[in-house]
RNA sequence: GUGCCCGUAGCUCAAUGGAUAGAGCAUCAGCCUUCUAAGCUGAGGGUUACAGGUUCGAGUCCUGUCGGGCAUACCA
């Protein structure tokens, strides 16, 4: 609906012979008196050309034209604000758009044409997925599925290494437990994996192999089969919360070269040293960004000769570029906060566009059982487990609270609220709104066989009340709303927004009978109810909750 | 010490630099012989941590102070 006005407004504009660059701003005023909409654009013009606001305002509005039926009233208010009025009937006309598109309803082609890949979870498979990692993994589905409405052909990624120190700390941790199994006196370092899950992993080696394994200094049966363990159990309760990578990217691969060239991790320290960023002192290969204004040079090889994680995760990006993707959006918790930038300057420094990368940075979560807060490790293996969540509360209520707060603050996760599963619980006013609507269907199509496929919205335009017009005009809003989803990279803001859409549902609801009006009226009450069905659908599809016809 | 995030109702949190700062929970008072009361209506509750600054306008931007979190590795 915003997207009405900004052909209406430059119009205007140019007719009041006004140039700017600045963004028109739409938005929706916080009282009704003052409409459906308004602009603050005299504010903005105003200054460039040093007038005054409301004067100009005022020119403004002289050079609107609507076409008849949509805008009734446009006037100036306040120190220069512009405020519309819509048309009660406009509002109900607009709304028969989500019956006629459906599904597609708030989609829209802006990326149409262009790849995008969102990396999210990225665990190295070194336990179980915890809560904390839970966050940014429906953070960056959802902004998948964002993506997508836009007609992004979106690759959905997972980064990981199965290499590293971490790994080789993991197989000697199963070491430890299984020569434990086996009956030897070990003492197991507090350096290593705690979890309960490392003696599963050496339970089923023992098993199969009883003791033969305690004489063996080669961890690699050790580690193949704690990733091969772990990796399963991670994929596993992604899929729970309908999450799913189409692409592995396995960090170690950029290590690796074909006979004759050299590896991907080799070509950036190349072409860094090209460009005199890099220095090798103190045994070890160094990315120079004092040079950038850092206070300190970052490590790129260590004296051991393997590269740090920094260089990996540069190759790594600069692999992104050459797969040809038009968008890039990394997801990852605050603990990787620091290197980002590094990764981002080398890839300027090797002449990459670096704008078509965003970062989304998922706070921390913090879980609170009885008001005690529970800090979480996973070397220590304290961690509480995403798993243990997901089967106490389910996965709908678990993706809902990992979402419905904003990224950028730290989630207070309280478990016993999200154990409750009463009406205290956000996702239960979603989906009691939702299957209201569908209870209401099959009844309205038992007793007086309502045809929901032959429903066109013909009748919306017979609603006049205020309950029926808010309504119809916050199904309006979707489209704008995941337009606002993805400007912040925060899907937050359609949790809030759906719960507006329920609230009002239910005061219409409450307000308006529906079976029991007349006929007419009565079929166009429930063409409403369809077009509300239609947007909750749209919006938990984003969100990746269910959509329950009853409850 | 330095960098990043946060500080808003009793609690958990919203609010593109816009108009009288909003929801949910909790508290109190109403609404079911009537389509799902897991709902609706109403009330109370605020110096937006603090002090300055920028401008037509600041919860939002800038500076400083206080408080909490994360990071400051030749771990990832």
């Amino acid at each position: 609906m915003r997207a009405f006005f900004l052909p209406f407004i430059n119009n205007a504009l140019q007719s009041a012979g006004i140039e700017t660059d600045k963004e028109i701003q739409i938005e929706k005023p916080t009282d009704k008196k003052f409409g459906d909409f308004s602009t603050n654009i005299a504010f903005l013009v105003a200054k460039e050309a040093k007038r005054n606001p409301r004067e100009l305002a005022g020119q403004l509005i002289e050079n609107l034209r609507f076409p008849a039926g949509t805008v009734v009233k446009t006037e100036v208010a306040g120190p220069g604000f512009i405020n519309f009025h819509l048309d009660p009937a406009f509002i109900m006309l607009s709304a028969q758009a989500v019956l006629e598109v459906g599904e597609a309803f708030g989609s829209y082609d802006s990326g149409t044409g262009q790849k995008a890949i969102v990396e999210y979870v990225s665990a190295n498979p070194t336990g179980p997925l915890t809560i904390g990692r839970g966050r940014g993994g429906v953070l960056g589905d959802c902004l998948a599925n964002l993506l997508e409405t836009q007609g992004y052909t979106v690759t959905r990624e997972y980064y990981f290494n199965d290499a590293g120190r971490q790994m080789q700390i993991l197989a000697e941790s199963v070491r430890y437990r299984y020569l434990q199994r086996c009956g030897l006196e070990v003492t197991f370092p507090d350096t290593h994996y705690q979890g309960d899950y490392i003696a599963d992993i050496a339970e089923t080696l023992f098993i199969e192999h009883g003791n033969d394994l305690a004489s063996r200094e080669d961890l690699s049966l050790f580690k193949e089969t704690a990733e091969r363990v772990i990796f399963s159990s991670i994929r596993k309760t992604l899929e729970r919360l309908s999450i799913s990578h189409d692409s592995f990217f396995n960090e170690h691969t950029l290590y690796q070269a074909p006979e004759g060239e050299v590896s991907p991790n080799q070509k950036v320290i190349d072409a860094l040293d090209e460009q005199s960023f890099i220095d090798r002192y103190d045994n070890a290969t160094w990315f120079l960004t004092t040079k950038l204004g850092q206070e300190k040079d970052k490590v790129l090889i260590k004296s051991s000769g393997d590269p740090s994680y920094r260089l990996p995760d540069i190759a790594y990006h600069v692999t992104k570029f050459k797969r040809g993707f038009d968008l890039m959006v990394n997801v990852f918790g605050a603990d990787h906060i620091d290197e980002y930038p590094d990764v981002q300057e080398a890839l300027k420094i090797l002449g990459y566009d670096t704008t078509k990368i965003r970062v989304a940075i998922n706070q921390f979560v913090t879980t609170t059982v009885g008001g005690q807060t529970v800090k979480m490790s996973t070397r220590k293996g304290n961690a509480d487990l995403l798993d243990d969540l997901i089967d106490e509360v389910g996965a709908d209520a678990t993706r809902l609270f990992f979402i419905m707060r904003s990224k950028d603050s730290h989630l207070n996760f309280d478990v016993e609220l999200a154990k409750k599963q009463s009406k205290d619980n956000p996702v239960f006013y979603l989906h009691y709104a939702h299957a209201r609507i569908c209870s209401l269907v099959r009844m309205a199509s038992q007793e007086i066989g309502f045809n929901e496929s032959a429903a066109t919205g013909e009748g919306l335009p017979l609603l006049t009340s205020e309950p029926e017009i808010d309504l119809a005009s916050s199904l309006l809003d979707y489209p704008d709303v995941i337009q606002s989803c993805l400007r912040f990279l925060e899907p937050q803001k359609m949790v809030e927004y759906l719960h507006t859409v329920a609230e009002r549902y239910h005061k219409f609801y409450q307000e308006c009978p529906i079976l029991k009006a007349d006929p007419e009226i009565r079929a166009a009450r429930l063409e409403l109810s369809l077009c509300v069905r239609q947007v909750l659908r749209n919006g938990f599809t984003i969100l990746g909750i269910s959509a329950p016809e009853s409850m």
